[in-house]
DNA sequence: CGGCATCCATTTTGATACTG
DNA sequence: CAGTATCAAAATGGATGCCG
């Protein structure tokens, strides 16, 4: 099974030992934001077969770094949630995505799947704690059909599914909006300006937005 | 070859697209010291064919991650070096060290290979900024027969291979003890307190020693 | 030494069919 | 749905051998 190891007493070794198999930092990718569903991690990682992702959850299972759960009633399905130390690959995950936006997203290409849960994580990586210095708000964020939220609390944020409760501020827009935004050809501001995104709520707290999240511009790589 | 891709538009993806593969993100690491030549490379990492590491570090140039080079006189032999990209992935390949040092190091297993050299990284993830404020020191590290130091500046840290021109204090110790204390069974300090390690130089830099390194303890990981 | 080519035994993976 | 079973295709590891 999973006997394959790089045999290095070393910390960057060991964890990819752990984590570093095909799919598995995407699994954690996708329960970062929540406890998932065996069907719903599935669809969000197109050409991972159903074999595949229950191997790979076992493993992460038996190594302690996802607990399977029952969701509570209504759901009442199993489903398959971080434990601390799996949650605590977020710091790592995030950096990968960081370098990601900066050095290999650009133009979406041909094929390419895209899910708006993911901008979950591209707005904590995008994320600029100066800027939230003494600062306190919740903004929502609505794409298509999905919900969630954004609680800034003095220099933190906190990405949260779902709809908030009593949000300060609600951006709302579509999937292909988001990709031209990660594409680099808009911003969320612009988006807002030319009416291709709506903003609502308090004017102070949309004010901010426009420092708050810093999306590192795409770079070409070069020798 | 490589164009197995996860065909996701995300930017966590599209890195793993790049460095995801077997043997990579090691090959990083051990590029994110300085330049090494094929050979270097392939002693650190036992278990991988020069055909296969031959193929990736192809891979990683023709990406504009790695950049072959050769080595100014006296060395005048073919080497490899990061570029700024593949460099910009240290925050990355630190944050997957520092989930190891805490959820997965421990004992070392029969048959994993060391190297002394790791504790450059090693290091670099225990290093504790705070710590640091407004100082401003050189300390020199000699294992075995590794030498590298630290310049420590004002919350900053950099690690070079090589030994320091004037530095403030020396440790000096051997791989076991080093391995001792990535177990988690002595400390830096304690280490030099009963005689396996050596500390020279100035008194008040090696006092700072104790809180400029935090090692984290390494834990069990449970569901 | 550096680095590619080849051959081969094992693993890993991807895709799909199948069962509770 | 959740998860197993199965099988073909691809990636890896290891051993050489070769050539500059």
């Amino acid at each position: 099974m999973d006997q394959r190891t790089y045999n290095q007493y070393c910390a960057t070794a060991r964890t990819l030992d752990l984590v570093g198999e095909r799919w598995t930092l995407l699994i954690v990718r996708e329960l970062l934001t929540g406890p998932k569903r065996f069907g719903d991690l599935q669809s969000s990682l197109r050409g991972l077969g159903t074999g595949l992702l229950a191997s790979r959850l076992k493993h992460l299972e038996r190594e302690g770094l996802v607990r399977k759960v029952t969701l509570p009633p209504p759901a009442r399905t199993p489903a398959y949630d971080l434990t601390g130390a799996g949650a605590e690959l977020a710091p790592a995950v995030l950096a990968l995505a960081r370098w990601g936006m900066k050095w290999a997203m650009g133009e979406r290409r041909e094929g390419e799947v895209f899910q708006a849960g993911w901008a979950v994580l591209g707005l904590k990586v995008a994320f600029v704690p100066e800027a939230a210095a003494g600062m306190r708000a919740i903004y929502e964020f609505r794409i298509g059909d999905e919900v969630f939220h954004a609680r800034v609390h003095d220099g933190t944020i906190e990405m949260v599914l779902g709809p908030a409760q009593q949000p300060d501020g609600r951006i709302e827009t579509t999937e292909d909006v988001l990709v031209d935004m990660a594409e680099g050809r808009t911003s969320l501001v612009d988006a807002i300006m030319d009416g291709s995104a709506r903003a609502s709520g308090d004017r102070s707290a949309l004010d901010r937005l426009h420092g708050l999240f810093q999306f590192p511009r795409p770079q070409a790589r070069r020798a």
